[in-house]
DNA sequence: TATGAATGAGAATTCATTCAT
DNA sequence: AATGAATGAATTCTCATTCAT
């Protein structure tokens, strides 16, 4: 029962964030039950509110980042490359879409946390990059970090459009050649 | 009372884009017209329906943009300085609400052309910059425009934020230096 | 001036009624103000409320309905025959809609007293009738104008339909023939 | 709950159609809910909008008049006693109201095809009657149809008040007397 | 525990009526 | 006196959430 109970959360949080991509952050509850299979009964056992829906989806969403960037940044890698692959990473995930969705909400504890985690990775990373001399040093790591997320939280995001590519080019050190 | 209308009606516009901007998309017209100090009744003399209000919000802003870039490309400028103005008007303007707020209708007949014009005049300024030699060349006028659009259509976009200036940069052609 | 509102009074009337007869009991003030080419205000002008105007229509209607009784009792005519021309000309009146549009207020004085008048000329038509012979005696003048009426409130009556024709064969004495 | 549901479903229809019959059309939503000591919700779960409603009032009376219809006609009995008692059936009923509030919706398809085939079995019924000879062959079986729905859809419609005699008198062949 | 029916607060919209010009 | 803009109460409808089965 624990089993099937847990098959039921992770088959709503998938089946919610299908629809959210979909067809954006108006889906009601009733329709993410229905995509679920499930009756909105077994919704609410599983979420106390809306909030709490969304709020797994965006935290689960920003735990995996954070797995991926500590995995990434493990390897021997160039710096720059490991960039490279987060960004791809994340171009992959709709976090345009979860932003879109958990806006507005003063933020929770748990998310604040998981956000300052990942954002602490992020600069972390983009301070290596810059100590490698792959990136221009006129921008600090917080600023890097504000524009790749920009890049990559987009609707359409691909890590090889052109969007993506001229920002990591700007973000290229003059010296490293484009 | 034709004076007092049309500034109610302005009264409104504005009131609901402030509204939209601060609050996000789903502000009630019961709180816009309350901001704009009028019955709700008034409200909707001057707009018989929410899309009506947001599509006037939409098109005002695309007119205005047509207007500038025509305006700014009048001017004796190098191409790439009259890209650059343009960006730093687009960043004053909310136009990431403004996407937002009226996304998810099936763009209306004005709209739509109001859209295509002003892409229109970008993908012209585009291709002029890209003649003048000083955008890099490997980047098509419609990606370059959907480029700036991701730039500028952020919540508090500025002209000389990091993210404008690394997307102009990412722009830029080698050979003009950075 | 004095005639101008009169006629501006008399537009407003026609119009409303021409309106209501054409799309129901649920045409707003403001579109019988159009129809009549005046602004609201005017409409008010006349008619303290919507009430007071079907009021209006009622009562003249009413009143027009006396005055064609009185016309034609007068005349040197079987009663049968002039219980017939009532009954033609009230198959001209849209009463069906006068009725729809005047109902569920209760009657204000004005109309109850001329309801009653047009009643009682009815009734004493009927007596006449039935004195003549030409009407069946197992009716009582009231019932005798509540079927007429019902013959004759019907959205497209006409006086020689066969709802119209039947009412009055079924009123004929036997002995009269049909 | 199946069965709580089936009768909340039917508590809502009969509500519904006593305030319409009370207080005509005008009834809002709201009222029917508090009448049928429901919330708004669950009216609105039951009927997806206001003129589902009306609709489920409607079609529901048609058949119930289909099967009234289709059952005396099968009975060993003078096919004017037949009409006799669906006159008598449909006195009893406040088919006026439901016309009434019905009206001006264009008919949708399952109401149409019901409406079709009850004049379908009234007008058969009123060829038989003709061909008994108990009824006046001057009227066609649509006519008659017409008259009858006169005489019965009249807000207190009774078999046995003057207005449904004299029609019925009016409809008889002369030869069979009163 | 799962279900989906019921609830009701809240959003959009309409329209009779008032009022400034 | 005429106009039509402004008002806001009332109405229809939606959807997050609760609760009986």
């Amino acid at each position: 029962m624990r089993a099937d109970a847990k098959r039921n959360r992770e088959r709503i949080v998938s089946c919610a964030l299908g629809l959210f991509v979909e067809r954006g952050p108006g889906v009601s509850m009733e329709e993410i039950a229905r995509a679920a299979d499930l009756g909105v009964g077994t919704l609410y056992r599983h979420f106390p509110d809306r909030r709490a829906l969304v709020e797994e989806i965006a935290t689960s969403s920003l735990r995996c980042l954070g797995v991926e960037i500590r995995k990434l940044r493990e390897q021997e890698l160039p710096r720059w490359e490991v960039l490279t692959r987060v960004v791809a990473f994340c171009a992959g995930q709709p976090f345009a879409l979860i932003k879109a969705v958990a806006d507005g909400d003063s933020m929770p504890q748990e998310r604040l946390a998981l956000q300052n985690e990942v954002d602490g990775l992020l600069r972390e990373l983009m301070q290596d990059v810059q100590g490698e001399g792959s990136m221009r040093d006129d921008i600090s790591p917080v600023e890097a970090v504000e524009i790749l997320s920009t890049a990559v939280c987009r609707p359409g995001a691909r890590e090889d459009d052109a969007v993506t590519r001229v920002m990591l080019d700007g973000l290229r050190a003059k010296t490293s050649g484009r």
